[in-house]
DNA sequence: GCTTGCCTTCGAGCGCGCTCGAAAGTCTAT
DNA sequence: ATAGACTTTCGAGCGCGCTCGAAGGCAAGC
């Protein structure tokens, strides 16, 4: 309960999170930590929340990377694990990793501990890979604040 | 000619470059920067200074995102100017910006500076998506790294 | 003059990550 | 009991940004 609040107010601030917001945040995504009260949200709650569409969530699942338990009538029931999940999915996915490191990635999450060398290493991987896009994107920032310098007239220069 | 070995060291140089080499990259990408010596490059030359593939190098020509001239045999020669334009571009595509839109904004260019205004606001936006990209990044890079601790054994809690 | 290797144009194909629509089942309210 | 808004599965389609291969031209060396 106060998870789900949590994750909605995580989700819905446009600024900085806090030092602790960050570290509660960890926690949450840390597939170890499960919640164990919270009712499950259908495929169009849980796609609001996350930011997805349903046809995506269901994508994602058929790609093995989330599984939603199902009522009595089949319906998708995603649980506080899954949400983590799914957050977890979008960072990764967002910051660039392909679906198919990533299918390969979870699947060693759901093979156990055992994995954890592998995992780690891809984690590695990532990593490297982001701090390589935020170098680009860092350059490119300076090229455009050039460009716009130069658009307002160059006013220092 | 100085300009070109600017150019090559800045390609080359895999840290972060000095303030004064990305006043003078700037000034580089600056399109009324123009380099009146220094020879033309053919597509492959061009591809592997940029980077990119003649395939590539071709479909941006098509596309209308850069003119290099043609000698007597109809064969592609990149201008100083023209590799300018390449860096700026690949920069762009780096940060994300669309094929779309990087056609319309070299339009804008082609056009004059009665465009300027438009451009400028195009390279506004591009900021914000900038921007908008390192923060995600920036949340993806701690979460890899919260991982990449807990995998190493979480030694600090 | 022939080979080698680069260049040209053209149009088709591809990998990624969704995205959609059809056809049908389920739940709720009236 | 019927409507409307959800859900399911399935397979096809799509937009982006290349990427490739075929068919042929040009330049230099043997």
């Amino acid at each position: 309960m106060a998870t789900e609040d949590l994750i909605e107010r995580i989700l819905a601030a446009g600024d900085e999170p806090s030092a602790s917001v960050i570290d509660a945040l960890h926690e949450l995504l840390d597939d170890t930590t499960i919640e164990t009260s919270a009712t499950p949200k259908s495929v169009a709650e849980a796609a609001r929340l996350i930011g997805l569409s349903p046809h995506t969530l269901r994508y994602y699942e058929q790609e093995g990377l989330v599984r939603p338990a199902r009522n009595a009538s089949g319906y998708r029931e995603y649980s506080a694990f899954d949400l983590r999940r799914l957050i977890f999915l979008t960072r990764m996915r967002l910051s660039g990793m392909t679906m198919q490191d990533l299918k390969r990635y979870i699947a060693l999450v759901e093979q156990g501990p055992s994995t954890i060398p592998e995992r780690r290493r891809i984690m590695l991987d990532q990593r490297d890979r982001i701090v390589r896009q935020i170098r680009e994107l860092t350059l490119a920032l300076e090229t455009t604040e050039y460009k716009i310098r130069v658009y307002d007239g160059h006013p220092e220069g």
